[in-house]
DNA sequence: TCAATACATTTTACAATCAAAATCATAAAA
DNA sequence: TTTTATGATTTTGATTGTAAAATGTATTGA
């Protein structure tokens, strides 16, 4: 045993690039976009200074930002991170919903009896919470549920193409939510899914999945156009 | 009718980044990627002399290509355009047919009879040209109809999501394909596709997409791990 | 007082340079 | 002859600087 084992292997895949982008991502994924006084506005030199690195890497943290559409960047104008309308929250609702209820259909096929037990026994731990705690942990829990069958499916890629889609939702979150009977109603949604998923039922499994999704949709649809507080019309 | 109205916006819109970043992404795709004697590396000071910019722009758009999968930067090696697993690929097709077959299921609400008669038409005529032209030609063409369906949804983020799929098939296309049986069967799914549409059968019309896209995937699955000459295991 | 033009400031886009790390090659020692 | 170590070369990562464009301001003229 040398000490050549004792030294970790160094992390030294670390870039400043990459450090930059998941601050930034973090960062943005934080404020509250959708507060109307909210700066939208970013200033690499800024970045730059408050990071105490230089603007390079900024741009190309940037550059990625703007490639999964978290920021906006005009060229000669500057970067933006990007207030996503209505219509585009939608769609994003739409794709997830579609992912999920493939995901599901798969997890009937791949996910072990031990897989769905312990999917069970999550979704009752955290309905048990989400009956005393806030909406906020709850809509927390939620994702992880949903996150839960993704992982199911043994699909590595729909994982992660929706947790793309879950980054955004975060940001919405806060807007979202505030009726509280829109909990329960989940809760019992995700027993009927597991059920199901536990019976094997690919079309019932993917349909309930899909229902369950397109309600939010659906939800947020009526409830946003009839308080329409939002900028629709801000296409370019 | 002044001369202001001559004068066209100016396309000031342009920036050498995004312009480079389309340049690679067409030359990538261009490129034989599977051919095992092919150059993977891209070297960024080549790039900036035959481009005849800064290496400044090029970064910023390989980090853009990296961030949708077409190429992988490494930390201080350099960066290497993209090969991918079978896994991988068959990964993306799942995606696919979860996102048409969402695509199929809202097109059979929100397309009109007229976009109906307009699909078939385009499909009747492309299936004319696959039965004489090569395969090359048909699968360009069955990639279309299939775009069709995602812009008949309404949904545009779908649409997006699955064009950004379809580039990398493109690459796949020049391996996949070979077998001249699978034109014709296709050629069938697509007409029973639309039939499902024009009923306005939600449910019948997304599980033909479904079905008809994850043929593909078990195809590609049984015929490639039969001829395996892939690197499956090729993740770090 | 209002409008238009010229000027100044701010900020992005790009380029050129510097520094550090990895790879390759060569030479020396076992 | 083989292996190891040291140096040279290559290539990326990051800093700084420069120029162009857009915005804001002020001044001048009607």
């Amino acid at each position: 045993m040398s000490i050549s084992d004792k030294l970790s292997p160094v992390a030294m895949n670390f870039t400043l690039k990459d450090h930059t982008y998941d601050v930034l991502r973090k960062a943005i994924l934080e404020m509250n976009i959708y507060q109307p006084e909210t700066d939208l506005r970013l200033d690499e030199r800024t970045l730059a200074e408050n990071l105490a690195i230089s603007r390079t890497p900024i741009r190309e943290a940037l550059a990625r930002l703007a490639q999964d559409g978290l920021v906006e960047i005009i060229p000669r104008k500057g970067v933006f991170v990007h207030r996503k309308s209505l219509e585009e929250i939608l769609e994003m609702i739409v794709i997830w919903a579609a992912l999920e209820s493939m995901a599901a259909r798969l997890a009937t096929e791949k996910a072990s009896d031990d897989d769905l037990r312990a999917l069970r026994k999550f979704a009752m731990k955290n309905s048990m919470d989400a009956m005393s705690a806030e909406i906020e942990e709850y809509s927390e829990a939620n994702i992880k549920f949903h996150q839960y069958i993704l992982d199911l499916s043994g699909c590595k890629a729909l994982g992660k193409m929706a947790d793309g889609l879950f980054v955004h939702m975060h940001a919405i979150r806060r807007r979202a939510m505030g009726e509280s009977d829109r909990v329960t109603k989940s809760v019992a949604d995700h027993m009927e899914i597991i059920e199901a998923l536990e019976s094997r039922d690919a079309d019932l499994a993917s349909k309930r999945v899909r229902e369950h999704t397109m309600r939010l949709h659906d939800h947020i649809h009526t409830t946003w156009t009839r308080l329409d507080n939002i900028d629709s019309e801000k296409t370019i």
